[in-house]
DNA sequence: CCATCATATCGTCATATCGCGAATTGACGA
DNA sequence: TCGTCAATTCGCGATATGACGATATGATGG
């Protein structure tokens, strides 16, 4: 059971929070195609200071938008499927629960 | 073709900052069931002030989220189904071309 | 151990958002 | 037209977010 600061799921809340960003959806389209940037990478690509950077790659990953490894010196984030599926599946229960059309793409089975 | 403000449509920015409010979650949430509901009775559902009430329900109305028709004195709202296929459908399309995954449950047909 | 480079965290400031109460707008009834 | 009630908009103060620069942490190499 994940943790509920309100009336929806605080996973999904944070999934809203991170993408509620220009900034952090300018960031997110950098990882297109499968690809890995290092914290300098996407600071240089956005004209970010590497601390703001750092800050809403951590956002991010928190929650569970993307994941990093540690390569010798150097971080490497990239997109992290499960979680946007995940946060897109409990964004559409979210919103099934709150209101009632037919379906919302689910069901196609 | 919606106006972009960014990389992201406009749309789907609003549907995402409209949802990524607690207050506006707990604001969803009261349109269970086909809901249709005045701005004075949100505001004292939630214990808010009319006018926050009515900020709120006009940032989702904007976002499509819900419709508004007046009857006589009072608006009331109710939720936007094809606003939130719309929100839903952008936000995946979005997440798809920014990230690399089989599929984000589209393509069941 | 110390230096160095990449990242993360902290302090600070500018801006945006959120809450309220007050004033304005809009619709109906006398 | 004027009064009333509901909703909206405006002005304000409090809080949250986002940017930066400076500092701290972590890993590597001498």
């Amino acid at each position: 059971m994940t943790t509920e600061t309100g009336p929806l799921d605080s996973d999904v809340q944070d999934f809203l929070k991170a993408l509620a960003s220009t900034t952090r959806q300018e960031v997110m389209f950098l990882f297109n195609g499968d690809a890995e940037l290092t914290v300098g990478e996407v600071a240089e690509r956005l004209s970010l200071a590497p601390s703001a950077a750092s800050a809403h790659l951590a956002t991010l990953r928190e929650a569970g938008i993307l994941v990093s490894r540690r390569e010798w010196k150097t971080v490497h984030y990239r997109a992290n499927p499960d979680g946007i599926l995940n946060g897109l599946d409990g964004l559409r229960d979210y919103l099934l629960s709150c209101c009632p059309p037919d379906d919302y793409g689910r069901g196609c089975g």
